[in-house]
DNA sequence: TGTACATCAGTGAACGCGCGTTCACTGATGTAC
DNA sequence: TGTACATCAGTGAACGCGCGTTCACTGATGTAC
């Protein structure tokens, strides 16, 4: 299958084919690669479609409409980010560098794709109150990861001995807060994760 | 002059008078009273005219085009936010409350404005990099606003006595976190506050 | 106080544009025989 | 292996819409005399 969706768009000049393969893919993938340059606002269905190389009609054979299809791109972006997080995570060593890790990763996917950051937190497409199905389980990993986190840094010292819910929510908090400004270029990478390091002494809390 | 103002504004029924008296002002009210439901990407000029009650060429009169009257109604967005944290911290008493008062104002006001907030951190029209003589004293006013509170709690143990300069960038990425999460329907305004004050033991740090 | 006049804030018709969406269609594909 | 056919993914023309911007204009205002 994969092969001919290579066939055929990796034969430029050739005629417009029919029976893409995986039309709905390619147009999610062209959305998130259209979202490094444009917020989800200004990104239209017919620039997608362009950037897809198909008549601009041809979405609806996926999706409802224009929000449909900017819901499902959130979706992948929110699927990117976790990912991001879990990748980070995994190849860290130490409950200190795991939570500096997803906070890294967190603020690094923010800066390498702003929009589609903003797109998974922008409450007129992906509502928090009620994430569509495919959006939930992916919420609920990304708590999952970070409660994990912070208890293990808890349990080190890393982290205060505080209740864990609203530390957990503090740190999102401050790494959302990092990668909005160093998003909107009140900060850089590098300031951004000093101020990360900052919070997160490796002279442990007392027990 | 303000006497004309009303006189036109306030009259309902009447033709549309010439000589506003204070369009420009007029109009960007109006955009801050919209960005309340809308954000600025779906701010037209159109409709600000029509909210502000002129024809939708009139603001060709004081500003020279479409980004030149949103990128105004950012600073102004600015200027309240800035003096919404000077009024908190003006009424606190003590380093941690001006600190935290400092912080939830910051947080109430995304909440309240959460549109006003995001155009203020929109680099599409308010490039941080190189703001406009308008928006650069309150940028520097609040910098100065945040770097006092902070070294006044560093002083009495409420912050840690690490360099004040990656502290302050810590705090206000967790204020302005908080604030996001919070305009985003993540977080409600009780769980951010209190993930604030989590932050902020009352028992001081150790000198 | 009344009159003539220059100023310029605001009007409203007009323009071209890209958009989202609809719809009858076309033709490549896989399957049944 | 060849042929007939049903399916349905993608096409392209067409629609109405609201937008940003331009421009000749109108008429309220304040000032000079």
């Amino acid at each position: 299958m994969s092969d001919r969706i290579l066939l055929v768009s990796s034969s430029p000049g050739d005629k417009r084919a029919y029976h893409h393969g995986n039309l709905r893919q390619a147009l999610l993938d062209a959305a998130l690669r259209l979202l490094v340059e444009l917020p989800a606002a200004k990104l239209s269905l017919r620039e997608l479609a362009r950037a897809a190389q198909v008549s601009h009609a041809a979405p609806y054979h996926y999706f409802t409409d224009r929000d449909d299809l900017i819901r499902a791109a959130g979706v992948e972006g929110m699927r990117r980010l976790l990912l991001a997080q879990q990748q980070a995570v995994a190849s860290a060593i130490g409950p200190r560098e795991r939570v500096l890790a997803l906070g890294k990763a967190y603020v690094r996917f923010a800066a390498r794709e702003p929009h589609s950051f903003a797109l998974v937190f922008d409450p007129q497409y992906c509502r928090p109150g009620e994430p569509s199905a495919d959006m939930a389980p992916l919420i609920a990993d990304n708590e999952d990861l970070l409660a994990a986190c912070v208890t293990q840094a808890q349990a080190v010292g890393v982290l205060p001995p505080v209740p864990p819910a609203p530390l957990a929510t503090a740190l999102w908090g401050t790494v959302h807060g990092l990668a909005q400004l160093t998003m909107a270029g009140h900060l850089d990478l590098p300031a951004a994760e000093a101020a990360l390091e900052a919070l997160l002494p490796p002279a442990p809390h007392p027990q």
